[in-house]
DNA sequence: CGCCGTTTTGCAACCGATTGCAAATCAGCC
DNA sequence: GGCTGATTTGCAATCGGTTGCAAAACGGCG
């Protein structure tokens, strides 16, 4: 079915050599030889293949894109930056679907066996065990979205979830709440942890703040309005609430309202993430904005390096965020 | 760094066919020997080379995803969908975004130089020209989501829009509207097409209905506030609205909100796709409910047969959907 | 024209696997 | 133990490319 090197060899009345250097940069063919090969290859349609390649070069050009999180919608933005960025250099997406692996090894096997030349591990909630199991195995790793570590094992992209966390809080206070709240994702999300200790770490400056805290189950839609439906329940509610991300804002938002109480009049809400529902008029979530086109952006060059310079010392890109002003909390007074 | 065959026979003292052997399926190895193989692949941490066995055997197992689709927050769920469904039968997905691409040629090429066993388009809106393109390469090819057709030249999965036009209008004339509109997606998509032609049927038929259209430019949220915004400026709204698309539906939904409207006691209002966020309460938006679900198993069945026998005449399975009944069309009288 | 230094070329080995084929081994039976 | 037929094994060719190396071709110069 498909064309091969030897067939437009021999069309051209050249070398196989020949063909190859005609299709490898930097290759020493002359203008003859080059213009034949093309004609040739332009004849039968011929386009190498990558695969085969790969196997003299070491290199295929695939890289993992690794996530299991397939369910906030956020992430199909990452997904398509991802996948752009990684085109417009060259390299193609292999994704994987880690939704209900738990176990590293089986992954390391699936990538071994496709010889990609690195992994992206796209995901703020998938254990570190498996970045880590990545690069033992020797695969150049970035962990977008992931933790910040004073000495990470493998390049991090993503934000200062601490600083997030204080960041939340100050604004909190800033517009007059005093009586405050985290309402947390998966309490064993290390977002959720450092959002956490942000939001602690300055709650604890300022004596006049009563600050509170709960988990949901899962960055979802369901699980906010599954903890604020019981939070209510409970007893009266705290004057605003900071949730760890903007859809787990809609289910807490979506509760209150459902509780004949009112944002922010009631109750005040601040998100993270800022996906575009956030800013659809009849949502209009405020939120802290968590910058993806450069954490993709910068991941996608992280990669890239490495691939070139496999031993480049694993470092930390955190990228700042900022507050985006909309309805759910009362103006700064 | 890689563990390859040559090193395994040597450990475990046997030939490398003996090695290959233990690691294909219904060979013929001994008992003893397979022990033997086992044991030095476990010690050394082998796993074969996907791609070098490639060469031999012709299959890569790699299925090309395709989508110009990453902004509709119902393709997610399609990914995860995809992801899942491909690697539980031991396939990869190489994820390729066309978003910005017009000439089927290069993905052709694309896809050729990594040698996928097939292909799988998942749009709506991408043109037909695509999926020919790859068949004609020779490749296997599913198109989900496609344009029903008598005789297709390639597998179509998907829903019967046409049907799902005319289903809308019956749920609107039921719910006692008589001015209604079809408020499509671009006009270009073949869905939106298909549904404006159902929607057309099914008004001739009762001569008290009055009708008119207009499309969007794009399915998105901006897109469908824009043409609402555009339509209440233009002169008083009908009395109810199909949208070509759920969020679409929303940005409608946002435009009349903006317009001291509401729904659905001003405006009617019904959508397509049932994605998630159709049932937040917030939104509550009736819809017609697609069957993704299944959609994506019949795709991926599909195509798996289509591995094992690349000669299947192309057939178009097409799954009925149903109307959602939430909160923003009035109850059936 | 002959010499010398560069470029270009083809040969052949190799990347990591699979597989047809013939030789070797095994098991069963007399 | 020797024969036969069935299994198992290894050899060697192959898949579609790349690349080091030596030979061939080229270009410039005296």
């Amino acid at each position: 079915m498909a064309v091969t090197l030897r067939e437009v060899a021999e069309r051209a009345g050249v070398s196989r050599s020949a063909v190859s250097r005609t299709f490898t940069e930097g290759a020493s063919v002359s203008a003859k030889t080059r213009r034949l090969v093309e004609q040739a290859a332009k004849d039968l349609g011929y386009s190498p293949n990558a695969l085969a390649s790969s196997l003299t070069t070491g290199r295929t050009k695939m890289i993992g894109l690794i996530s299991n999180n397939f369910h906030n919608p956020i992430f199909l933005e990452v997904f398509d930056l991802f996948t752009r960025g990684l085109q417009d250099r060259g390299l193609r997406p292999l994704l994987v679907n880690l939704s209900d692996e738990t176990d590293p090894e089986n992954s390391v096997r699936m990538l071994r066996q496709y010889s990609v030349d690195g992994v992206i591990v796209a995901s703020s909630t998938l254990p570190l065990s498996f970045a880590r199991a990545f690069r033992d195995a020797g695969m150049p790793v970035v962990h977008s979205f992931g933790r910040h570590a004073a000495s990470p094992n493998v390049h991090v992209v993503g934000i200062d979830n601490v600083a997030c966390g204080r960041m939340a809080v100050r604004a909190l206070i800033e517009r007059g709440y005093r009586k405050i709240a985290f309402l947390g994702g998966p309490e064993e999300a290390t977002s959720t942890q450092d959002r956490f200790t942000g939001f602690l770490n300055e709650v604890r400056k300022s004596q006049s703040v009563e600050a509170s805290h709960s988990f949901a189950e899962a960055y979802s839609f369901e699980a906010g309005r599954a903890e604020m439906t019981r939070l209510l329940a409970e007893g009266p509610p705290v004057e605003a609430y900071f949730c760890g991300d903007d859809v787990l804002s809609i289910g807490v938002m979506s509760a209150i309202e459902s509780h004949q109480l009112r944002v922010p009049d009631d109750i005040g809400l601040i998100g993270l993430n800022d996906m575009e529902i956030a800013g659809w008029q009849n949502i209009d979530l405020t939120t802290i904005h968590q910058p993806i086109g450069e954490i993709i952006k910068a991941s996608v060059e992280l990669i890239t390096t490495m691939l070139d310079e496999p031993e480049t010392r694993p470092e930390a890109r955190l990228f700042p965020c900022r507050i985006v002003e909309r309805g759910t909390l009362k103006p700064i007074r």
